[in-house]
DNA sequence: CTGGGATGCTTGCGGCAACAACTTTCTACA
DNA sequence: TGTAGAAAGTTGTTGCCGCAAGCATCCCAG
């Protein structure tokens, strides 16, 4: 009778609000440690990047932030000396955003407390099968709603 | 050698970049119809209601946001006539807001569009087996992470 | 080598949401 | 019954983010 409470709608609902709720527990641990879920993201996104750098475009490209944004993110963590720019020799318009040591430092304090967080928000609630699967399905729509997550970090010189 | 590169980290990116990337696709139906995602959030949950209404505290349990953010939410839409605020006769403390008949209209209109989204980003990708699957691990994390997530829709008079 | 379009980043502006303080009303306990 | 504390909702403040405009630089066609 009502269309309200067809199975997609469920379905949808169930990944949201897995996702919130999860990030949610996540977070405590990053406002104690003094950062945003967006700084987090930000700094290992950086962490995981040769050299610990990134260009500000692709720090936009692979966190779902505007270019504004990063710029205001990375202004934060540069403030708190997390966080460095520096100027791409290649291309005078560019900047790269550099992990300094202080920033690798709060990162690494950090992410003990992390994994153990995701563990009991998440992966140990899964037996190893189910995660698998699990992860297997989200890669499958990630690949489809996220073609070029990989901004940058596969970039090859077309030389 | 890198902390940075623990599986644990890639399954919570993986999900949030799942999570994002659908509810970006998905808000570009939202938007067509002049709703942002929390508009639409509120929206449904109001329909899916007993009598499409809600208290406005338990609009914010059910939603991830604080009470003041209801309050203005229900503003905007009321002043857009989707939702009306209507007093509680036991406690006059409380306030239901109650879709209107614009909002049922509204939200009926956009239903298919949204469907059709979900299936595209989503379901579709996936084999019934497969769905159901990770609808069943989404269930199973659902219940630790957000315990109380039916606040108001079973609650029964203690009488 | 030069001018116009494209690109990288920043800034002004507006909207949104959380936090805390506040008002009104309810509840419980003496 | 009277009063203290809790609860529902609103409002002021602050910070964050996207959009559009702007500036500097790059690239390329002629």
């Amino acid at each position: 009778m009502d269309p309200f409470d067809d199975p997609r709608l469920t379905a949808m609902g169930l990944l949201a609000e897995v996702s919130t709720g999860l990030a949610a527990e996540l977070g405590k641990t990053f406002s104690a440690a003094g950062l945003s879920e967006v700084d987090f993201e930000t700094l290992i996104r950086l962490a995981r990047s040769p050299q610990h750098r990134l260009r500000m475009s692709d720090l936009a490209g692979q966190t779902s932030l505007s270019t504004s944004g990063i710029t205001r993110v990375v202004d934060r963590l540069e403030r708190e000396g997390l966080v460095q720019r520096s100027p791409c020799s290649t291309d005078r318009r560019a900047s790269y955003a550099v992990l300094t040591e202080a920033g690798v430092n709060r990162l690494t304090a950090l992410i003990p407390q992390h994994l153990e967080d995701i563990d009991t928000w998440f992966t140990s609630l899964l037996t190893p099968e189910q995660l698998a699967t699990f992860l297997e399905t989200l890669r499958t729509i990630r690949d489809v709603v996220r073609p070029c997550a990989t901004a940058g970090v596969e970039r090859v010189p077309t030389s």
